[in-house]
DNA sequence: GCCTTATAGC
């Protein structure tokens, strides 16, 4: 029979101190106990008050005693590096198991520069880092995005022989990845031997990290062709992170079948990954259905729901959610604001926007940031309360960005208030970070009100700066394929027969009352041209290779890299009308659900 | 005795 000991170190503290100090008392008690003791303590305050007892009965600790106490103070949540620190510094000669500790306490409190510093410091004194070294270091090299150093390490790590090891790999893997040299990260993977799990979420992670998503998925496919590891949930999110930035709701899917194939009971990091990859798919509804499912939520979780269903425009559920949230006990953070705030912006209400903007500052004691203000800028300009929005960004405590500002100027283009717009071009101009659609906004805008001088100016200047468009982009999937458009693009295999449709889609635009709207298009070409120039907007290619590729009636999900020009848009609404197809775009600001010529946007965007 | 992989925001 095994008993079981379940004294902790409270009852100790408990007892009345009614002997003297003697070393009898603490013979009877030896070092092992006492270890025992600290080991089981529940925060740094009884850690420290059962180790005075040690220290005042002069217990003598042995080294490996000193290397458990450095690892429980340094490694458990409550644990003090400080403290650590003073009992490590006691210990005559640290070894690598010491140094190790350390490092690891200083990675996992974030102390990054202090975790390279202890390594340096521990080659200085002569102590040989082993195999568990590695893995701590090159963490610290990632988190700190410092590839000079990482490769360094990879360097110490070939000196040392240990670059067979499967663990120090991963890690290199890992460093590489965060760093951004997937090269690198790439040329390591190829060289691991016996192929762990974690080498495979290392990789894929490392191409999620440079954005490099269809690799991601090829990685799975070459994985489980191997057939040599299990998936983990680990390694499915960054894959279920490439499916949301392809915006792909099927290959999705598919990964969400092989995780409730191979996983009794999802965890909350996996199911909250699921959840974000539906919602910014477009399929909201089977996003709300994993999260209402879910057995354990946390703050994550929370804020991916409600940021959710502010971009699909619920602003009124996203409240609720936040409500529940909060009654369940979570205290809100920065991050969370941001998507309440989003979602009354997006929803258009007004109220409850500058009541959450109240309760976040006042109540919750969090300092806005620019994104908050952003919220709050886009929220009063929606319904036109332009001289307020200005006065928000006036008495913001921190200096207002190009977004602000951005934000600001296109509110005033709904509303065609010049005056304010004014103000907003010239701080993006001043800023520095104006791009072509800024000024197109305020040229359109002085061009509506017949101001011809101020167009030209404001064309003169765009020409002075020669200012470059980010490559706009749509993705659609069609056949469990993502396929890409850029404007114009001609590269496309088939690309004839998608011209084809377009042209035979132009007739019927015709006739259902569609006028291009030539004012989107940036160049300085005659009025022929800018509607040549229209009709190969990447989104426009994307719809039309959509019509072709996918069964009558069937909808379309498109997802961009920018956001809408206000031709795309008007274009949209009237082919989801003539070709009876609900039409699901993502931009890069929210989505827009196109269903019998109308848009859930309420063309304010 | 210690190690690697993972989730949110204008």
């Amino acid at each position: 029979m095994t008993r079981t000991i379940v004294l902790s170190q409270t009852h100790f503290l408990s007892l009345p101190n009614n002997q003297p100090n003697s070393i009898e008392l603490s013979n009877s008690f030896n070092e092992k106990g006492w270890l025992c003791l600290l080991k089981r303590c529940k925060n740094m305050e009884e850690f420290k008050q059962v180790h005075a007892h040690v220290l005042k009965w002069g217990i003598l600790f042995d080294s490996f005693c000193m290397s458990n106490l450095v690892a429980t103070c340094a490694l458990t949540k409550w644990g003090s590096m400080d403290y650590a620190c003073s009992i490590f510094n006691q210990i005559d000669e640290p070894c690598s198991f010491d140094y190790n500790t350390m490092i690891r306490g200083n990675v996992n409190k974030m102390k990054l520069e202090e975790a390279l510093l202890l390594y340096v410091e521990m080659i200085e004194e002569g102590v040989e880092p082993d195999k568990f070294t590695y893995p701590f270091v090159l963490k610290a090299c990632s988190l700190l995005g410092a590839c000079d150093e990482g490769i360094q390490v990879h360097g110490h790590v070939f000196k040392m022989g240990f670059e067979g090891d499967v663990f120090v790999q991963n890690s290199l893997v890992n460093m590489y990845g965060k760093c951004g040299a997937i090269n690198c990260a790439r040329d390591v993977f190829d060289k691991i031997g016996e192929k762990s799990v974690a080498s495979w979420s290392a990789i894929i992670g490392a191409y999620a990290c440079v954005e490099m998503w269809h690799e991601c998925l090829m990685l799975l496919g070459e994985m489980s062709n191997e057939g040599k590891c299990r998936v983990e949930e680990s390694t499915l999110v960054n894959v279920l992170s490439a499916c949301t930035h392809l915006g792909s709701p099927n290959l999705g899917k598919c990964i969400h079948g092989i995780l409730l194939r191979n996983i009794s009971e999802l965890n909350v990091v996996v199911e909250t990954s699921l959840i974000d990859m539906y919602v910014k798919c477009g399929c909201l509804e089977k996003g709300l259905r994993v999260f209402e499912n879910m057995s354990e939520k946390n703050i994550f979780s929370y804020t991916v729901m409600i940021s959710g269903l502010a971009i699909h425009g619920h602003g009124k559920e996203a409240l609720k959610v936040f409500s529940e949230m909060v009654e369940e006990g979570f205290e809100p953070d920065h991050v969370v604001f941001v998507g309440v705030l989003s979602a009354c912006s997006h929803a258009g209400l007004v109220d409850e926007g500058l009541q959450c903007f109240k309760t976040m500052q006042f109540e919750q004691k969090i300092n806005p940031t620019v994104q908050h203000y952003g919220c709050m800028v886009d929220l009063l300009g929606r319904i036109g309360m332009l001289k307020e929005a200005y006065e928000l960004i006036k008495s913001m405590s921190i200096k207002p960005n190009d977004v602000i500002w951005r934000s600001l100027l296109s509110a005033c283009k709904v509303h065609l208030n010049l005056e304010i717009a004014e103000i907003a071009a010239e701080n993006l101009f001043v800023l520095n970070q104006s791009n072509p659609g800024d000024y197109l906004v305020l040229a359109n805008m002085y061009a509506k009100v017949q101001k011809w001088d101020d167009v030209a100016k404001i064309r003169k200047k765009m020409a002075e700066k020669s200012l470059v468009q980010t490559p706009g982009f749509s993705l659609i999937e069609a056949k469990r394929k993502v396929y890409k458009f850029v404007s114009q693009d001609r590269s496309i295999p088939q690309w004839n027969t998608i011209y084809d449709m377009i042209h035979q889609m132009e007739w019927q635009l015709k006739f259902e009352g569609y006028i291009p709207d030539t004012s989107q298009v940036l160049l300085d070409v005659d009025e022929e041209e800018k509607k040549e120039r229209l009709k190969y907007h990447s989104q426009k290619l994307a719809i039309a290779f959509g019509l072709i590729h996918t069964s009558e009636g069937s909808p379309l999900r498109i997802t961009r890299n920018l956001r809408m020009c206000s031709d795309c848009h008007t274009y949209t609404k009237y082919i989801s009308m003539i070709y009876e197809r609900e039409i699901t775009i993502r931009d890069r600001h929210r989505f827009h659900h196109f269903k019998n010529g109308t848009c859930s946007c309420k063309d304010y965007w």
